[in-house]
DNA sequence: GTGATTTCTGTGCGAGTTCTGAGCCAGTCG
DNA sequence: CGACTGGCTCAGAACTCGCACAGAAATCAC
C-alpha cells in the first residue's frame, strides 16, 4: 500500500502535526483488519478493538480523534461503549456501524449529534468519507479547508454533491459519484479494478469487476465527453485521473 | 452528518473570544449526552450535571452563558434549582424541559422573564433554537445579529416565526417550520433523511423515513411553487437548498 | 365536545439506478 | 497471422427510491 497523502485531499494533523487517530472497535476481526488498512491508508494512525472493555482502555490510553465503532460487541452495546468512552473523550467524534435492519431508534438521533452512523455492509470509501467529515467537523484540523476536491479543471463538493466540469454541472448518480470521489482523492494514482470495487462498492458485494468497467465508462461520457479525457485506462492495471493537458 | 456552522447562523462566542457555554442538567443520561452533542455540535463547550446539587456547583463553576435545566430532578426541582443557581448567577438565561403534561402554570411565568421552556420529547433542532435564541437576548454576542435566516429569495425568522420568498409571506406549519429552518441552517449541503429525522422530529420518534419525504414535499407546494425550485432531491443520498438560479 | 388543522401511516406507481450477460473491438503474444 | 486476453458498450432485467394520495390518528381552538 502506498501514502495517501494527495494535493487534492487535504492532510488532517493532529496540532503538533502528528498523525490523526483513529480507534476501530469490532468483534470480527476481519473487518477492523480491512478497516485499518483503508484507514491506515489515508496515512491515519489506526489502533483496533474487540470488545467494549478493550474499546474504553484503548480510548483512554490512545486518545483517538475520531472512533468506528460497531453497534454490537460480545461484551456491552456501542451505545455503553460510547457513555464510557466519553467520560475521558468527551468530544470524540464517533462513527456506527450497525446492521441494517437494527433498530435505528437507538442509533437515531446519536448523528444529530455530529456523530454519524452506517449500515453494513458498506464500502471503504464510505466510511473513510464519513469519518473524514467527522473529523473535518470536530477534530483540530491544521488543514480545515473546505470540502471540495479538484483536479485539474474539475471539481467535485462533498458537501452539496455537486461536480463540475470546466463550469458546467454534471449530474452524477450516487455511485457514480463515489467513484469519481475515489478516484479525485487519488489523482495520478493507477487504481486498480480490485481496488475500486473494495472501496467504492460494499465489502460483500459478490457481483464482477464488470461494474467497473461499466461504471468507468458511465464516468467518461459525463466528465470526458467531447473534451480532453481525464479518465486515463492502464491497460493490465488499472485506471489514473489525472488533468487534461 | 453535517456542519452547523454556516454563513447563515452567526456564530455566537464570548467577549474573550471563547466558545459559549452550556451547562445541561438532567437525570437521565441519555439526553444529556444527546443534547451534549448537539450543543457542541453548534461549537459551544457543554458541562452536564445529573442532580441539582450537581447542576448548582457546577453553574458556580462553569459559568454558563446558558442553562438547559430539566424540572424534575431527584434530589430538588427545577425551580428550586433555578433560584439557588440564579443567587450566583443572576443574569444566566435557563431554558426549562418540562414532561407534556406538567402543570404549565409554574413554567409559564418564566417565559416572562427571558427564560424560555421546551416540552419533552422536543426534537434537537427546537432546543438549539431556543438556546441560541436565549443567549441573543441576554447574553453578550460578538455577532449579536438579527435571527434571520436568508437563502436567496426566501427569509425565515427564527424569532417571529415568519418566512417570506420574495417578498410574499408564507405560512408553514410547526413541523414544516423546523424542516425549513434546518435546512436553511445548511444551505448548499445535502442532508440525508436520517439527519433531518434526527434533528428535526421528536427525539423518541419510532417512525418512519418516509415522513421526510412527506414534509419535504408539503415545503415544496409552499415554498417552490410555481417559482424555481430551491430544494433539490439528490437520489440515493439526501436533500438539498440553494437559491434558485 | 366538536370541528378544523396538523401529523403520520400505508400503499402503489413510475422513474431512475444498478447490475448482468453477451458481443465486439483492440492490443498482445505465440 | 491467428488466438487470446482485457476492456468497452449495449440492451434489457431487476431493483430501489422518491413521490403522491388517501385516510387514520392526534392535536388544537373554540
Amino acid at each position: 500500500m502506498n501514502n495517501q497523502s494527495t494535493s487534492a485531499a487535504p492532510r488532517l494533523q493532529r496540532l503538533d502535526g502528528s498523525p490523526v487517530r483513529v480507534l476501530v472497535v469490532d468483534d470480527e476481526a476481519n473487518l477492523t483488519e480491512l478497516l485499518g488498512m483503508a484507514l491506515r491508508y489515508e496515512g491515519w494512525e489506526v489502533r483496533a478493538a474487540g470488545t467494549g472493555m478493550e474499546a474504553v482502555r484503548a480510548a483512554r490510553e490512545f486518545d483517538p480523534d475520531a472512533v468506528v465503532l460497531d453497534m454490537m460487541l460480545p461484551d456491552f452495546d456501542g451505545m455503553e461503549v460510547l457513555r464510557r468512552m466519553r467520560a475521558d473523550n468527551p468530544n470524540v467524534p464517533v462513527l456506527f456501524l450497525t446492521a441494517k435492519d437494527a433498530v435505528e431508534d437507538r442509533v437515531s438521533g446519536l448523528t444529530a449529534g455530529g456523530d454519524d452512523y452506517v449500515t453494513k455492509p458498506f464500502s471503504l470509501e464510505e466510511v473513510v468519507a464519513r469519518v473524514r467529515a467527522l473529523m473535518r467537523r470536530t477534530t483540530v484540523a491544521v488543514n480545515a479547508s473546505d470540502s471540495v476536491l479538484v483536479v485539474g479543471d474539475l471539481t467535485l463538493d462533498e458537501d452539496s454533491h455537486e461536480v463540475m466540469r470546466g463550469g458546467e454541472e454534471i449530474h452524477l448518480t450516487a455511485t457514480e459519484f463515489e467513484l469519481l470521489r475515489y478516484l479525485m482523492r487519488n489523482p495520478r494514482r493507477v487504481l486498480s479494478k480490485a481496488q475500486i470495487l473494495d472501496r467504492v462498492w460494499n465489502y460483500d458485494f459478490g457481483g464482477q469487476a464488470n461494474v467497473v468497467e461499466l461504471y468507468i465508462s458511465y464516468l467518461r461520457k459525463k466528465i470526458d465527453a467531447g473534451r480532453d479525457p481525464m479518465i486515463h485506462t492502464m491497460r493490465g492495471a488499472g485506471y489514473v485521473l489525472k488533468p487534461a493537458v
